[in-house]
DNA sequence: ATGAAAGCGCTAACAG
DNA sequence: CTGTTAGCGCTTTCAT
């Protein structure tokens, strides 16, 4: 193994002179600093990370916090991870992979061994025991989510409220008076998520300024549940023009059920989904939606925890903006408007 | 920060007898052994990570390697990678998360500054690049999947060939003569992945022996592919009453493909996949499958390597026994087999 | 602009 | 069964 001192001798300097090469903490002559390189490269040397840790008490890396859970949508949180894998490299971090399974305390074991720098936690809960742990560590934290207190950390989210506001909006424009929300699994509001409780509130709060209708039920991913809600949303509701979907695994269901009534999208019914820019790109009629920026939240995060790290104190909320994205599953509401054709009779969509 | 030190102080002993208490490696006596657990209760703890790998080389830290394409199905890397880290935790191991994006300088990376004690490489390719390296790596290494040459790994995958012959078996005692294979998209052929190609040898070898038609076609994941790629199964081999999917994006295009064709599976047609369990058991027909066996594998590359790191030298490959479970998308042939009823004049399937 | 030297916290001979 | 001690490879004062 190629160590520090190896580089010196062939260099003929100092160790310290090295390492201040590499650290770049104090000024070295031009000439020295080349051959110092050369001979970096000549030897093939890497710093090793441990003795590097021990001495200067940092590990660049960075633990990430995964929920074992697999009641959300999988690969958006597999993005997430990469994109704080690739933001992570570029500012020469590495990243340690945590399941939540350890709960809090995964979060003293990384304290307490000083095996990284910082933590990043994903699927952060409401009231997340997690962290009062997070709070007396002596480790920066980011949040990915927002809890109930964010007091004294920072936090990187959509901003689910204005997201909401958004998708009522955009449907309101378009003339609709009566939505239907199609929201995230009973077991997501009950644990407290935040997101579903957010966009909620946004979606609420701009149909009250809009006068539109709004009706929300929380519904399984599977086809029978999607079946049953959405039967019982136009019972109570038949006036109902659009469905909002926060929920992945909902979305192919709901297309194929609407399909099946022979309600066509978007020119019966408008759909409008808050959801992964892939599921409703790719969706059978691809779909007007509020995208979650995976790779941004993924970047801000390491970029809030790199400056924290070198330094620049910078706590705080960061709410990224809703982006939404038309694809053609919107359309003006039809006029008259249709009653919806809800039994096998129905042929296809024909708006008159 | 509680040290190693403060412990032995605590204790009235030294510090090499504390050590020896955390690594078993010498016997203690039960009575100081208590003294010593309790000061390291109290104090709360917990060995410094850097410390320890520089004085004992040994990191406790696995290299995950994903790939960072997106054309292999998301969930199941994400399961493996859970897997992983479970595993890795029941032994004591920590991961680090590396993307393929660093490609062979990733390994070059973790073996010089001595950040992890082995890897597991995902993802692998026929003629990997990234294996010359770990070859001449001082670490151990094993790879999920397999690549050409196996020389010096231990290699864990699902045995492909025998999931593919398992499939053909299963179609061919229903009777079925000619069987369509909608495979994974050109791209994942085309650079080598393997378990394509291995898939394919075993149902071809399968079908040579059943004396059935096999009918091979690559597929991209989106509607319209698949239903040019099956109208044109159905043009060369109108026989065809059988269809194995290698490939999770295409199995709900391919269902609603045949649904809109009036063709019922399983009475009409049969459909098997080779795919994650989670998606044949969810997809609109739930789908008799063989399953990637992601847990398992994630379980066996870590006890492989942790093994390999307590010196018990276990180099070899360990193809997992493809599992076929039966979910009702798979039926009898009809007698007399119905001409597939491809146009829309079609009704709903009747057999006669 | 460069060197010398003292640790960082732990492990593992080497002594007893 | 336990203690003493010499590093592991690097960073960082303190000197010059």
């Amino acid at each position: 193994m190629v160590t520090l001192a190896d580089v010196a001798r062939h260099a003929g300097v100092s160790a310290s002179t090295v390492s201040y090469v590499l650290s770049g903490k104090r000024s070295i002559s031009a000439s020295t600093r080349e051959r110092i390189r050369r001979s970096i490269d000549e030897l093939g040397y890497r710093p090793h990370a441990g003795a590097r840790a021990l001495a200067s008490s940092r590990t660049h890396i960075l633990a990430l916090m995964m929920p074992l859970r697999t009641d959300l949508y999988v690969p958006v949180m597999m993005e997430i991870a990469m994109a704080v894998t690739t933001a992570a490299r570029a500012h020469g971090y590495d990243v340690l992979l945590l399941t939540g399974e350890e709960g809090p305390e995964a979060v003293r074991r990384v304290e307490g061994s000083a095996i990284a720098d910082a933590m990043i936690v994903m699927d952060v809960e409401l009231d997340d025991p997690r962290l009062p742990f997070l709070r007396q560590a002596e480790r920066p934290a980011v949040l990915i989510g927002l809890p109930a207190d964010t007091t004294g950390f920072t936090c990187v989210d959509l901003d689910f409220e204005a997201a909401g506001a958004r998708c009522v909006d955009h449907l309101a424009d378009l003339g609709h008076r009566q939505i239907a929300v199609l929201g995230e699994p009973p077991a997501v509001y009950a644990r407290g998520t935040g997101f579903a409780e957010r966009t909620l509130a946004g979606l609420r709060a701009a149909a009250a300024g809009r006068r539109v209708g709004l009706l929300h039920r929380p519904c399984e991913g599977t086809h029978a549940a999607v079946a049953a809600t959405v039967g019982r949303v136009f019972e109570e509701r038949p006036s109902t023009t659009a469905f909002v979907v926060q929920n992945e695994t909902a979305v192919e269901p709901l297309l194929a059920l609407l399909r099946h009534q022979g309600l066509a999208v978007p020119e019966d019914i408008s759909v409008v989904a808050v959801c992964a820019a892939q599921v409703a790109a790719h969706a059978s009629v691809p779909l007007t939606s509020v995208g979650v920026p995976a790779q941004e939240m993924g970047r801000h995060a390491v970029e809030r925890l790199v400056a924290h790290l070198d330094g620049h104190e910078d706590t705080g909320t960061v709410l990224i903006a809703p982006d939404l994205t038309v694809r053609g599953s919107s359309g003006p509401v039809a006029v008259p408007a249709p009653p919806p054709g809800r039994t096998e009779r129905a042929g296809r969509g024909h708006s008159g």
